[in-house]
DNA sequence: GCCATCATGAAAGTGACATTCATTGACATT
DNA sequence: AATGTCAATGAATGTCACTTTCATGATGGC
């Protein structure tokens, strides 16, 4: 599914005339053998090892252009700083958040999703999207 | 119950040694008789025409004395800005936010709640808190 | 290869919050 | 009422995570 991504990602741009770039390929790349739920901040310094050339600019522009494109979305998780995740096509997932560790966790609950469009039916209300996060703490943490 | 939570706060106050003040009395007026779900910036504003001397790093840390006498919970709704609603001892609501007018309606489900920690229970997480926003149009947004 | 465009990255700007510090105010004690 | 002590205030400044600018460099259609 990187092959897939790289392939979205490649027509997305070519659709809107932008160009390939040296640096966009190898952000793409270790962003996508990256964890899941990475900051600005984060992949920049793991880029910065091996391409200590790539500005922090860079990064942060290339990420809004994965979200833009649809292989990547923008999450907030109140520590201040902004999470891209990877998405697939038409998956969907909610997260319980660790508050010791930091430590992130999917979930899907059909039965969940089921009731929030109940909820916005009855008061009339188009759902765009929605968030669900659990906070607490992670099997580790609480040993 | 604006006398009630007056009183909350009054209590914490002098439990924990902390003077009352003009500034303090005015403020706390001011966030129970407005419109739940307020910025700084705006009870600020608010403020400002009648009370043109009290600072903006006044109401800063008085919301965030409100918060720890448990009679104001801090939200964020991706709009940059940190809101302050009211809370009451042990009511809990999630919300419904429109994305065009900004509009933002409470509701409870106890079944969505049920769900959820049957959720964390299945991963052996420990509940902390949850947060779930539903984004979309409001009633009036859709006319 | 030429060249109109787009991309890059160091640096500067932005905005919302958070803190500093000199001064003021609250209130317990004379 | 005056004093002493320590918390409170608010103008100013600092912080931090973006976000934008702009001079320079790279891309790709011809
Ligand atoms: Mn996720
Ligand atoms: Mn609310
Ligand atoms: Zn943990
Ligand atoms: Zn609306």
């Amino acid at each position: 599914m990187k092959r897939a991504k790289k392939k979205v990602f490649a027509d997305f741009m070519s659709q809107k005339g932008l160009k390939s770039t040296k640096q966009r390929d190898i952000i793409l790349d270790c962003f996508l053998s990256s964890d899941r739920h990475l900051s600005i901040e984060e992949l920049y310094l793991k880029l910065r090892s091996k391409h200590p050339n790539i500005g922090y600019a860079t990064v942060y522009r290339t990420l809004k252009l994965f979200a833009e494109a649809g292989i990547a979305r923008e999450m907030q998780f109140g520590d201040g700083q902004t999470r891209y995740e990877h998405v697939s096509e038409g998956e969907h997932h909610d997260h319980l958040v660790c508050t010791r560790c930091g430590h992130i966790e999917e979930f899907e609950n059909e039965t969940i999703e089921k009731l929030q469009d109940e909820v916005a039916d009855s008061r009339g209300f188009l759902i765009e999207r929605h968030r669900l996060e659990i906070y607490g703490l992670c099997a580790n943490c609480r040993k």
